[in-house]
This record gives structure tokens, sequence and C-alpha cells, in this order.
DNA sequence: TAAAATCCCACGAAAACCCATTGTATCCCG
DNA sequence: CGGGATACAATGGGTTTTCGTGGGATTTTA
């Protein structure tokens, strides 16, 4: 699985009183050129606390490669139960939202809960998906190399002094 | 077998005392960008305590798959046997309900039994199919990962407080 | 004729849509 | 090279549409 186009950079946008964030347009054109969609696949990341996203064609790669593992070891008992549950948790403990003409989505309250999104989303490319940061959270977790925290206090000043 | 639309997210709604139930607005998507059927086809679900639940399209794709899985194998003595057993399963041991023009089914009596479902009915994507679920044995079952038990959680809170 | 299914309409909440404003980066031309 | 015009991004607000749901009326079935 090589993709051809990968997420990268930074952003802090605005979640607005009504549940909307702008999805950054250089984030946005990535969507567009791996598939002609224009919507986006929201899950809690597996190792952090944020969420990851991605666009519905790596969704459909991902299930792919699932199926692929299942059919090849589909005699084992337990290979059966933990097909199911990966299955779960790739396709109902995520939501798929679209993204309007202006680049806006209406976040998810139950994803919006599970990543702690305040009122300021901070978005980071990390090539085949990219994450959804409560920036404080981020901030405080202490996994998180210091130069990637300088950026997140960055995007924080910018926006603090306007 | 590479299915471009795929059920995924999860909503809890209500069975109401006519036993009317509304399927989610975006599996109805899937089912109608999958053919031009208005229709689900239910299933009690293999190793869950739910039902399982597709499209017409869908029901015709794991025929043919089971076809081709026959005629591989045909010599094996059991093949003819598991074939028929599985035949049996996939067509008389379903049923094939119409939704109305507002997105609503009325739930069949035998299948709401073998799902267990009350008054509410747990709707959860996985990929080519979808579940239903009385979201308390959902909650009863060991095998069932935290996180899609703290979903449900969410999705009867979002009831509760209403 | 009673029970059950289908059709119809109605309502409130939420989501999708449209338009307007601001700020910023980009481009073009003098 | 500078400065004005332009395009696009992010955001705010109002309006329309859709969704889930309840209930009544009509038709069908047993």
């Amino acid at each position: 699985m090589a993709l051809e186009h990968l997420f990268q950079g930074s952003a802090l946008n605005a979640v607005d009183a009504k549940g909307r964030v702008s999805i950054p347009a250089f984030l946005r054109s990535v969507i567009e050129r791996r598939g002609d969609a224009r919507t986006i696949v929201l899950a809690k990341h597996e190792t952090f606390a944020c969420l990851s996203a991605y666009d519905p064609a790596y969704a459909a790669l991902k299930h792919a490669k699932l199926e692929r593992l299942l059919e090849k070891e589909e005699t084992s008992p337990d290979a059966q139960l933990d097909y199911q549950q990966r299955n779960l948790m790739a396709f109902a403990a995520t939501e798929e939202v679209p993204y309007d003409s202006s680049g806006r989505i209406l976040f998810p309250p139950l994803m919006r809960r599970k990543g702690q999104i305040g009122d300021l989303a901070l978005f980071l490319g990390t090539g085949e998906t990219f994450q959804i940061w409560n920036p404080q959270l981020l901030l405080d977790d202490k996994r998180i190399p210091d130069d990637l925290k300088d950026i997140a206090r960055f995007r924080l000043e910018e926006r603090g002094q306007s």
C-alpha cells in the first residue's frame, strides 16, 4: 500500500458554537487527489488522546487488507472472532462526515468527546492519515517531542495575538 | 469482492408501539448506492447475540460466492452438506423487509425475537453489512471491545437526558 | 369483525445549505 | 521592487431541508 499523496503540515482552527470546523485546505486537497470524495472518516486514535482522520479511499484500502487476512487463516476459531472485533472497531467505532463547499464539517458530538476537543482543533498531517488534537492535551502529553510542541505553541500564539 | 460503498457509524433508534424502526439515513444511503432497492435483509448473527443486516445486492453476491466455493471442492463428501447448510441459513433463515418513504421498516416479529430487540435498536456499521443490537446485550457481551461499549453508552446517554 | 399492515400527515430538533465578512497570501502591473 | 487588485481561506449568521418519531385514517388479512 503505497499512497501517492500524503498528509503533511499543521493548522489550528476554531470550532464554532454550532460545532463546525474548517478542515484545512491543504488536507482537503490531499483527500480530493486520493479519490473524488469530499468526506473524512474520524476515529479515536489508538495510542494518543486525539482523533485519527483519513479519507474514505484509505478506509476501503484498510478494509480490503483485513479481508485478505481473514481468507488466509479462515479456519482458525479465534481468527473469526478477532476479525469480527476488528471490523467493529474499524467501522462501527468510526464516523464518516462530509464537508461542505466551504470545507467545513459538523463535528460529530461522539467524536468530539472521544477526542476531548474544545473550541480549538489542532490538525497534524501524519502521512497516510492526519490527527486532530485538543492543543492543550498535546502539550501535556509526555510522549510528544518538544519540537512538535513548539509548533503547537506557535499556532496558539499566532491565534492569541490577533 | 471489493464493495465500493461500506456501512459505517452508529445510531440508536426507537422501536415504537407498532414495531416500527427508522433505518438510519447514513445506512440507507449506502444501500441505495449499492443497488436501487429500498429493502434490507435480516438474519441472526453467526457469533453475536444480535442481528446481521444488509442489502439485497449483497445477498446476491454472497450467494455467488458460495456457489463458487462449492464448485471448487465439489469432490469432498462434506462439501455438499456444508453447502446445503449454508444455503439454508443464507436464505430460509433470513427475512427481507422494505422500508417506506420515511425510511422505516416494520420489524418482523421473528427477527425481533431472534435479536432480542426491545424498544431500542442500536445500529452498527461493519463494512459490508451492519448489525442491529439490543444495546444492553452488547454491553453485557464480554467479547465486545470496551471502546465500542463506550459508544453504546454514549448513544444511550444522548437519548436519556433529552 | 378484530387485528394487523400500509398510507398519510404533522411536528420538533438537528443538520445541510446559502450568503456575507474578514483576513491573508498571491499575482500582476506599473 | 512596491503597491494595489485579486483570489481564496476561515469564520459568523440566517434560512431551508431532512431526519426521526408519533399518531390517525384507510386498507388488507385472518
